[in-house]
Order: structure tokens, then C-alpha cells, then sequence
DNA sequence: ACAAAATGATGCATTAACGTATCTTTTCTT
DNA sequence: AAGAAAAGATACGTTAATGCATCATTTTGT
């Protein structure tokens, strides 16, 4: 409810330009995470620390999967998901700069 | 408390590894990461779903970063952290199957 | 073997995620 | 422009993550 770190934001417009990009409705992607529509727009809305397992559930709804990245492997990631050729969906990866330990 | 899903337990191995690579504590870890020690050892043991900021703040603790991988790239992205030549700690990568709405 | 540190584990209080309901505002569609 | 659908937003009750304290057990180091 009163969460908002920049992780969170970011993480909420990842998910925001992926659901938009596979045109599902935000009910539509509350329903297959298994939560209500008002939870899933404050997660979207980065107003929300969703649970591990709620993320997880809403980012394979949205075709993502969930993965922890040594930090110096995350410029090649990085590059590797830039040339998105297209399979399917569109481009995606999170996170970055933050600080405050928790909330 | 009653959470224990697969990818939750997929997760607290890959932390305890990362963890054990850096010869850290779990004190340490739940330190950096902004939590108590209790809670940091119930969410190793994959028995507790940390808020999605506890577990990025955990993740940085342990030089890792929380990403949303594209399912189709989650091979090349495999792919690519096997291989570690060698930088500075340990391998790293989650996620996978599982299945349960919630919690 | 012994001491010390680290980890496993439990109980209780607090806080925030989550469910349900309802409303308004914006955005689509016709 | 009118109507419908989607999204924004708030309130209140429930549930689980988290803090704090404290135990027992295991591991580490000397």
C-alpha cells in the first residue's frame, strides 16, 4: 500500500508495457496470477511489494520468468535481450540502482 | 510462515549457495538486506515468500540482481551465466515451474 | 575435547500484502 | 456523441511477512 522504491516503479512499468504488448487487460493478468485486479494495478503502480510468489505468478502470466543475476553477468545479459529479433512478445528485464534496506 | 513452493525452495538454495561462495553469515546477509536473521533463514529455507523489495535488497547483499527474463530468452540467458569463466563469485540463475495461483 | 560461532527453530506483536466491494475517471468502440 | 470497457482509486477485514526475543542443535576453530 505504501511501498514506492524505484525498483518497484521499475518493475511496475516492465510489467505495464508487457501486458500491454500481449494486449491483455489488467484483470485478465490479475485472474491468471491468482489475485484481485486492485493488487495487481498498485504492483503495476509500484505502490505494492508483491510476495516472490506473487511476482512470480504475474510475470508468467506475462510470459517472464523470475531469475537472480550475478551483477557482473548483467551487462551481457543485458545486451543479449537488447537485439530482440521477435519470437513472440515484447523485450523485458528489470532492476538496477536502489538503497533503502527493506519496505 | 506456510509458504514452501517449489520456486520459493529453487530460490533459497540458489541464495544459501551465493551465500556460502561469499562466506557470509546469514546474520551478514540479513543485515545488509535490511531484515533479522529469523526471517532471512526462513526465506533461505524457501518457508516464507519475501516481499519483492526484501528479496532485491537480499539479492544485492549477495552481488546478485532480480531480472524478468523474456521466457523465450531464458535459454540464451542460461546459456550464457554457465560458462563463468570466472569474475568474482559464484553462478547464479532461478525460476522454473511451478504452478499454484497465490502464496 | 572444548568453546564459540553459526544455524535451526518457535512464540508473540506489528505491519503490509491481499481479498472484497464500490466508486470515479479514462480510454476504447460504435 | 453515447455507451461500454478498462483503469484509477479508496475503505475495511483477513492473512502472512517481518521484528524481537529466546531457545536448542550443529558447525567451526583452537
Amino acid at each position: 500500500m505504501r511501498a514506492r522504491s524505484d525498483a518497484l516503479m521499475e518493475i511496475g512499468r516492465l510489467l505495464k508495457t508487457t501486458r500491454k504488448g500481449l494486449s491483455l487487460t489488467q484483470e485478465q493478468v490479475a485472474d491468471m496470477a491468482g489475485i484481485t485486479r486492485p493488487r495487481y494495478r498498485d504492483i503495476e503502480a509500484g505502490s505494492s511489494a508483491a510476495r516472490t510468489t506473487t511476482l512470480i505468478n504475474i510475470a508468467r502470466a506475462l510470459r517472464l520468468e523470475l531469475m537472480l543475476i550475478p551483477q557482473a553477468m548483467v551487462p551481457a545479459v543485458d545486451a543479449l535481450l537488447q537485439p530482440h529479433d521477435g519470437d513472440d512478445d515484447l523485450p523485458a528485464f528489470v532492476a538496477s540502482p536502489d538503497g533503502g534496506a527493506n519496505a
